[in-house]
DNA sequence: TTCTTGTCACCTAGGTGTTAATAT
DNA sequence: ATATTAACACCTAGGTGACAAGAA
C-alpha cells in the first residue's frame, strides 16, 4: 500500500484548486509528490514512477469575474504522456519501504520539444498525477502468471498547468509554503511578537525584512 | 579498466604534497576522486566503491622550516577503513561506462564515533585512495570459479590527512582550482587587461572584487 | 485580451579557507 | 608548541514569484 505524504497541504490546495508552474526549461512540483510504501518484498527490485493523464478534453481559462476555472473549449491535441521514473530505481523493497519516496527531481515543462526528459503538459489544462510501482521479476521466474504492477492515484494532487499563476489565493499559499519563496513573505506566520523579540538577542537569528513595515511594528 | 579524470590537476597536487583536510562533520575531497570506466559487459550488475590504505606506519608532522612532512613518530592504532560504495551501486555496466564516475559524496572525516557513513582516518597519516569494481553475480552463475572484483590503485592521489592546512602551497592550489574557495582569490587567473574592461561593457558580468588593489590596475 | 517568456532580487542548501579560541 | 574546533564571510548551485515585454 501506499500513503499521501504532507496530505493535509495537499488538501489545502485542492480546496482553492491547485495551479503548477509550467516553464520552458522545466519547473519543480509544489508541493512535492512524496509517498510512504508499504508491504513491498524486502528483497524484491522494483522500479518506482510518476506520470501524468489528463481529468478531461477541456481547455480552461481562469474567470477574474468570478474567481473560478471556466472552459474555454476542447483540449489542445494530446500527446501520450511521458513517465518519470524515480532515479533510484531499480531498488530492492526495503529501500523504498524505509524512507520516503521523493519526486523532488521532477520537473513540468510546456515545451513540447524538450530534450530533457521533462514531463510536457499543456498549459490551462487539468492533470492527474498517478503513481506507478513495477515488480521487476528475477530472470529465473515466469512473468505470464501475475500482473506485476500497482497504480496509486491521489485526487486531491490533481492540478492546473499554468505558465503564471490564475487564481492570488494559489500564489499566497505557495509563498507561505515554499520554502523557496520566503523572499515574498510579508510577515513570517511562525512570527509573534516573543520571536520577534528573540530575534533581537545576539543568539538569535538576523534576517533582513525588505519590507520596513514588518519591522515598524516593534516600535508601534 | 579505468581511467583517472583530472590526472593533471592530481598531479600538479602531488607534487606539492596533496593535504585532505578532515572534519568531526565530515569534509569533501578536493580533487575530487573521479574515474572513467571502460570495458564492462554492458548488460551486467557492478558495485562501484573506494576505500583507504594507511600509505605506512608512521606519523607525521609538517616542519615549516624546512617546508616538509617529517616523521614524527609511529602511526596511531589503525581501525579496519570503512568502504565507501558509490550511491549508484549497484547498476549495468552500461550506466557506468557512459558517463564519468564521481566520488563526489564521499567525505572525510577524524571523528572514530562518525555515524554518517564517512570515511575516518587518523589525521597526520598518509594514505592511498584504492577503487574497487565488484561484478555482481547473477543468481543462477555459479561464484566460486572466477574472481568478481578488481582494484585499481592511482599514485598520484595519495594524500596527508590534515585537520589544517600546513603546506601554504597547497592552500594556494586549493583556493586557484576549487570553485567552492572563489572567494579567497586575489585575482581571477582568467582576467587580463582585456577581459576586466569587457566587463565594464553593459553585456559583460560585473563582480565585486573586495581587494580594491585589482581595480586599482585599471587607473595606472 | 489572454497567455507566454525572460530577467531579476531573494531565497534555500551547502561547500570553501580564515580566524580566534580551545585542547593536548 | 602543536593540533583541533567552531563560527564566519564568501562562494557555487539552483528553486521562488514578480514584473515587464512579447506573442497570439
Amino acid at each position: 500500500s501506499c500513503q499521501l505524504e504532507m496530505k493535509s497541504l495537499w488538501d489545502e490546495f485542492d480546496e482553492l484548486g491547485t495551479e503548477m508552474i509550467v516553464t520552458k526549461a522545466g519547473r519543480r512540483m509544489f508541493p512535492t509528490f512524496q509517498v510512504r510504501l508499504y508491504g513491498l518484498d524486502i528483497n524484491a527490485d522494483y522500479m518506482v514512477m510518476m506520470d501524468f493523464v489528463p481529468c478531461d478534453d477541456k481547455r480552461y481559462r481562469y474567470s477574474f469575474h468570478s474567481s473560478s476555472w471556466v472552459v474555454a473549449g476542447k483540449a489542445d491535441p494530446y500527446m501520450p504522456g511521458r513517465i518519470h521514473v524515480h532515479p533510484d530505481s531499480p531498488a530492492k523493497g526495503s529501500q523504498w519501504t524505509k524512507q520516503i519516496v521523493s519526486f523532488d527531481k521532477l520537473k513540468l515543462t510546456n515545451n513540447l520539444m524538450d530534450d530533457n526528459g521533462h514531463i510536457i503538459l499543456n498549459s490551462m489544462h487539468k492533470f492527474q498525477p498517478r503513481f506507478h510501482v513495477v515488480y521487476v521479476y528475477p530472470k529465473s521466474e515466469d512473468c505470464s502468471k501475475t500482473q506485476n504492477y500497482k497504480t496509486f492515484i491521489f485526487s486531491e494532487t490533481k492540478f492546473m498547468a499554468v505558465t503564471a499563476y490564475q487564481n492570488h489565493r494559489i500564489t499566497q499559499l505557495k509563498i507561505a509554503s515554499n520554502p523557496f519563496a520566503k523572499g515574498f513573505r510579508d510577515v513570517d506566520p511562525n512570527d509573534c511578537m516573543v520571536d520577534v523579540l528573540s530575534q533581537m538577542s545576539p543568539h538569535g537569528q538576523q534576517r533582513n525584512h525588505s519590507r520596513p513595515s514588518s519591522l515598524q511594528m516593534i516600535g508601534t
